[in-house]
DNA sequence: TTAACCGTATTATAATACTAATACAGTTTC
DNA sequence: GAAACTGTATTAGTATTATAATACGGTTAA
């Protein structure tokens, strides 16, 4: 079963985004794995306090993605093949550093300073 | 003049947001400083092409934020102090070095792997 | 002083995101 | 087969974002 106690919604990112983004990372690090189970729409709109609109907002995205498998009346499993994983990995990685970069260049950081801050943040949230 | 060539509008996000993004970021950079001039609102609206009320709404922000001096009828300027400069600068970089660290550890990246994820990133868009 | 600019405010419209309340049909289990 | 689940669909209402079309009054320079 995929535990979702991991995800803390933000506000001002739409929530069926979060969601979906949610999966990706986790199927990326290998928590989540091909044919893992999803809790219910309704089980999981309770656990994340959220409308079962919106979880099925994002199990659709989902499912057009081709990671995961529903049928009506059946319950919704995980679908990753192991090319999946890396592509999507690959994907993400890439687009959250360029994100971060492009950042810091707009910001006048140089490559050394962006380093430093990101091992030492690195370092203080493994202490907390 | 305060220049905005640099700003390229994405899709997703607001684009008031993105204005007052740019505006701080470049602030932070040093490439904003203090009683520059902003173009007009409908100026800027037509420069970018967004509605001029987008404008209005980002330059709102900005001068309840007290970086930006607006007066009926007057041109408005930037406006940061020594202080303010530092203090934007550590927000930002705060904020997007955090949401870069939680993501790779959401998909179980190490703090190697990260480092030598940007240092790539950031040579290989020197070369671009 | 008057014309051309400036910031500011208002009203209306449309698209998206989210909530809310149902309803329906397929699957599983006892 | 019936009850308890499951995914799926529909309709309605609200808030935010953005556009559109004006309008008003202050500032500035010819």
């Amino acid at each position: 079963m995929i535990s979702f106690e991991g995800l803390i919604l933000t506000a001002g990112v739409p929530i069926y985004q979060q969601i979906v983004l949610y999966v990706k990372r986790g199927m990326a690090a290998g928590t989540i794995v091909d044919g893992d189970e999803l809790p219910s729409r309704r089980v999981l709109s309770a656990l994340l306090g959220v409308n079962p609109n919106t979880i099925q907002k994002a199990c659709r995205i989902l499912e057009e993605e081709g990671l995961l498998c529903s049928h009506a009346g059946a319950k919704s499993y995980a679908s990753v093949s192991p090319r999946q994983m890396e592509q999507i990995r690959r994907q993400l990685l890439q687009a959250d550093a360029r994100t971060l970069v492009e950042a810091m260049k707009q910001m006048g950081v140089t490559r050394e300073e962006a380093v430093t801050l990101i091992t030492d943040l690195w370092k203080g949230e493994e202490e907390v």
